[in-house]
RNA sequence: GGGCGGGUAGCUCAGUUGGGAGAGCGUCGGCCUUACAAGCCGAAGGUCACAGGUUCAAUCCCUGUUCCGCCUACCA
């Protein structure tokens, strides 16, 4: 604790060691005397490495669940990973390409026993990543959504969906990637805007002339088309519905149908009908029964059913059907027109509704649930204003598509009968069709999406299907703190999932924080090259100040944004309390401060004030806190810390230190150094334990373990702590006019003051050495109210005194005369909106009188400032 | 198309029951005052986007306008 600043490399690892030795992080089930608090991690990718958004959603996390391990609760935070399955699947498979392979190459079973030595060898980057960053997850449960138990819960939840009925499988337009060759779900599109094109294209009738144009903006798909629709009431077509007209290129015949989806506004008001291509086509299709014409493969090239574009790209087809369609007369226009785009969130590749088999949840029934737990107030989000757009999506929800046609993940426990078709669903393999007992079962190949066993989360990985003590003691669970984006792909899911298989809400709370950004306001990405990386920011900084900012900054429904600088910035703030803990213990040393009885010790009014507004400090965190106002609490403790503790109470406590009340004041420096450092620790865990265990008269270990400091009303003196105020506001006076009239620091004052009250007087004249100290003052000397001023000084003007500083051959007299005028002029601008509001007889008689009171108060105080000044301006002048 | 959030000091942002506009950084001036120059002391800087309304009183509540973000959507 001697150096200069704070290292915080060394420190960090050791006491995150310490930590981890002692078992300080593990929550114990069988506890029946502690009340229970539990949070469930986010599973971050078992692939990832730990971003901003992690840092920020874990930091937060740490903070809530040390302060309640603190006071006094059973926490538990259960850690644990995500399988990710296509993001996984895409990261082995890039591997497996720069070596030459595929996974087509090894085979399924191969390829998996590859993802999962690959998570081997690099699941535990992430998870290092958490403890770096001081995370204090209770390691010894962590959980993988691929583990056995989890993969049971999977199997459990789908069987007893699906005999229920609410796991169903039909063919349906769904969301296909063309380059991970799988089905997504509707939340995992992106949806652009991007500039394309709207083609007008005839299509002649088969019988007699004439011709009906559509207008589209895929041509291609065209190759699929089954029907012409038009809208029933539109007069332009009445006469051609039921015709039947050629479609070109293909030169197939289709006929020309009404329905009213059509929008006669748009293009021709005639449209063109891919029902395997457009989910909005697919439906009309069902209502006609029309013919579904699928015209691409898996990976989005023409098929034989697409004619002499078959082998083509879809894109490519786009651009070749464009030629022929211009080469034979079919184009009538081309025009550009913004067009909606839907890509795949993982890979970009732009999305191709396309007709397959798949499976699906039917989740309305389940939102109904997750509907009202929310509005009955059973589940809490906050910030509120998330819960319109919760509402919003879950009575619009729409059928959940699971299936994913890749090989890492939870294979859908479903077999089909090679004998008689039966489709099994089953907990267990089966060895035989229970309809025909035929042994030639086939499973299904498909894996379920990852969002569904991360739905079954907070029950899951506490033991679930099995009854656990864990499960008794800890579900639900009190607050998921997670970000705004994955409210439908995660927290929705996990309500439903919750309330249908353990009955109850998942988590009492939901606090949505905002993403992080850089300091544009952009969001981070590799691309861009703003990213700021936590691990970077940490070796630079050390762990406490990156997580000191993102706390400051994590104002709610704000995004976060941060860069190197303003983390740089809270360094500083560190290593201030660093130095504050060198000079505490620096003056404690040998101290024993059982030695003091806080119940009958003297306390000088610095003592009072201090321990007063630590008193206000705890308060206000603690309510920050219990609301996730996170950065309420680290800038309620940044001012206090920095600004009252040390700007104020340390300087105070110097010359205190040289007179008979040392001990107290001893007392005093460490009971509020260990609070401050208690109170910091949830934030900056790592700084506060290296001074804490250095402190005498410690509780416990580690301050880990130690009581969340909490309102001392036997330590409350706002009395003393006013009188105080007073003084503190002389010795700004005397600096003020010091600096503003540039009198050198090194020049001793003396000074003249009259003051308001004879009891203040009394309090000032005690304490006058702390003026002295910290004012740079050589004699304070006081007037009499009513005794002539003395002539020849600067002033300033407190609530309770007037301050003269005399300047005799110290000062530039008309400076001084301009300095005050300057004060006055803006005290006066104040006074004059003081009074009219006091004149205003609406305003004495509607408000309240406490109002009308302080009004009044801020007033004289006002008009005594300005008519001090006033007469000092004069003194100058004569 | 629907929804949400925002426009406050040069920059980034606080401002929760409507009642004297704040912080950090930056800027300017002065300081090695025995924890800290990664520091200390002082200072400058704002018609709280615009226009109405409610109220004794509006940065705060209501309406409209405008600009910027984000989410959502089956308008070919």
């Amino acid at each position: 604790m001697r150096d200069r600043e704070y290292n915080p490399t060394d420190i960090e690892r050791k006491w995150y060691d310490f930590w981890m030795d002692e078992h300080y992080f593990h929550a114990d089930e069988n506890d029946d005397v502690k009340p229970p608090y539990a949070i469930v991690i986010p599973p971050p990718n078992v692939t990832g490495v730990l971003h901003m958004g992690h840092a920020l959603n874990n930091t937060l996390q740490d903070i809530m669940i040390r302060y309640k391990r603190m006071d006094g609760f059973n926490a538990l935070w259960m850690p644990g990973t995500d399988h990710a399955g296509i993001a996984t699947q895409n990261v082995v498979e890039k591997a497996l390409a720069a070596k030459g392979t595929s996974r087509h190459d090894l085979g399924r079973e191969a390829f998996i026993d590859e993802v999962w030595r690959w998570r081997e060898k690099h699941g535990d980057l992430i998870i290092n990543q958490l403890k770096r960053l001081g995370a204090s997850c209770d390691w010894e449960r962590i959980r993988f959504t691929m583990d056995e138990g989890l993969s049971n819960a999977v199997r459990k939840v789908f069987v007893t969906l699906y005999q229920e009925g609410l796991i169903f499988r039909s063919d349906y337009i769904v969301n296909w990637c063309p380059r991970c060759h799988s089905a997504i779900s509707d939340l995992e599109v992106e949806h652009e805007e991007e500039s394309g094109f709207l083609w007008h294209i005839r299509y002649p009738f088969a019988e007699g002339e004439g011709e009906i144009v559509v207008a589209t903006t895929r041509p291609e798909t065209m190759l699929g088309d089954t029907c012409i629709a038009v809208n029933p009431t539109d007069e332009r077509y009445t006469s051609v519905v039921g015709k039947e007209v050629i479609l070109p290129i293909l030169n197939r015949k289709i006929p020309i149908i009404a329905d009213p989806v059509v929008d006669k506004e748009f293009g021709t008001g005639a449209v063109k009908i891919t029902p395997a291509h457009d989910l909005n086509d697919y439906e009309l299709g069902l209502r006609h029964g029309l013919d579904v014409i699928v015209i691409m493969d898996e990976s989005g090239i023409m098929n034989e059913n697409a004619g002499p574009y078959q082998g083509m790209d879809r894109f490519a087809c786009r651009t070749k059907m464009e030629e022929d369609l211009q080469e034979q007369g079919y184009l009538i226009d081309k025009t550009p027109y913004t067009v909606p785009v839907g890509k795949c969130y993982r890979c970009k590749t732009v999305i191709e509704p396309y007709l397959s088999k798949q499976w699906f949840v039917n989740t309305k029934p389940l939102a109904e649930e997750a509907i009202r737990a929310v509005k009955e107030g059973r589940t809490r989000i906050v910030p509120k204003q998330w819960e319109k757009t919760y509402y919003e999506w879950m009575y619009n929800i729409r059928d959940w598509c699971i299936s994913r046609q890749i090989w890492w993940g939870h294979r859908i426990p479903a077999w089909y009968c090679e004998g008689c078709g039966e489709v099994i669903v089953s907990e267990e393999d089966p060895a035989s069709c229970p309809h025909c007992e035929s042994g030639t079962l086939r499973q299904e190949t498909d894996v379920l999406d990852t969002w569904f066993s991360s739905g079954l989360w907070p029950f899951s990985t506490m033991g679930w299907p099995e009854q656990t003590r864990t499960l008794e003691k800890f579900y639900p669970t009190n607050v998921l703190i997670t970000g705004f984006d994955i409210l439908f792909f995660w927290v929705a899911r996990m309500m439903m999932m919750g309330l249908k298989f353990m009955n109850e809400v998942p988590f009492h709370d939901v606090y949505l924080h905002a993403l992080v950004r850089d300091e544009q306001g952009q969001k981070m990405s590799k691309s861009k090259g703003n990213i700021v990386d936590p691990i970077i920011e940490m070796d630079k900084y050390g762990a406490d100040a990156f997580r000191f900012a993102l706390t400051a900054f994590a104002a709610m429904g704000r995004d976060v944004r941060i860069s190197d600088k303003r983390i740089q910035g809270y360094r500083f703030f560190i290593n201030k309390i660093w130095n504050a803990g060198k000079f505490v213990l620096a003056n404690i040393e040998g101290f024993d401060p059982r030695s003091v009885s806080p119940a009958e010790a003297d306390f000088s009014l610095a003592d009072a004030w201090i321990l007063t507004e630590l008193n206000k400090t705890v308060e206000a965190v603690r309510t920050a806190l219990e609301e996730y106002r996170f950065n309420d609490a680290a800038d309620r403790l940044y001012q206090f810390t920095w600004h009252q503790f040390c700007d104020w109470y340390i300087e105070l406590s110097k010359p205190l230190l040289n007179t008979g009340a040392a001990p107290v004041t001893r007392w005093v420096l460490w009971h509020v150094l260990k609070s401050v450092l208690e109170l910091l620790h949830p934030v900056i865990p790592f700084v506060t334990e290296e001074i804490w265990q250095h402190l005498p008269g410690r509780e416990g270990k580690s301050i880990v373990t130690a009581a969340y400091p909490k309102v001392d009303a036997d330590l409350d003196f706002p009395e003393k702590a006013r009188e105080m105020g007073y003084i503190i506001d002389i010795i700004t006076g005397v600096r003020s006019i010091r600096g503003e009239t540039n009198i050198p620091p090194s020049t001793q004052l003396d000074v003249v003051l009259r003051m308001k009250s004879k009891e203040i007087e009394a309090a000032v004249d005690i304490y006058g050495f702390f003026v002295r100290d910290l004012a740079r003052v050589r004699s304070i000397g006081f007037i009499p109210e009513g005794a002539p001023r003395p002539k020849r000084c600067a002033l300033a003007v407190t609530a309770e005194a007037e301050v003269y500083v005399p300047l005799e051959g110290v000062i530039d007299i008309d400076k001084e005369k301009e300095r005050l005028s300057k004060q006055m002029g803006k005290m006066e601008k104040e006074l004059e909106g003081k009074r009219k509001k006091l004149s205003n007889p609406g305003f004495l008689q509607k408000a309240n009188p406490e109002v009308v009171a302080e009004q009044r108060q801020i007033k004289e105080e006002l008009e005594f400032k300005l008519e001090r000044l006033l007469k000092a301006r004069e003194l100058l002048e004569g």
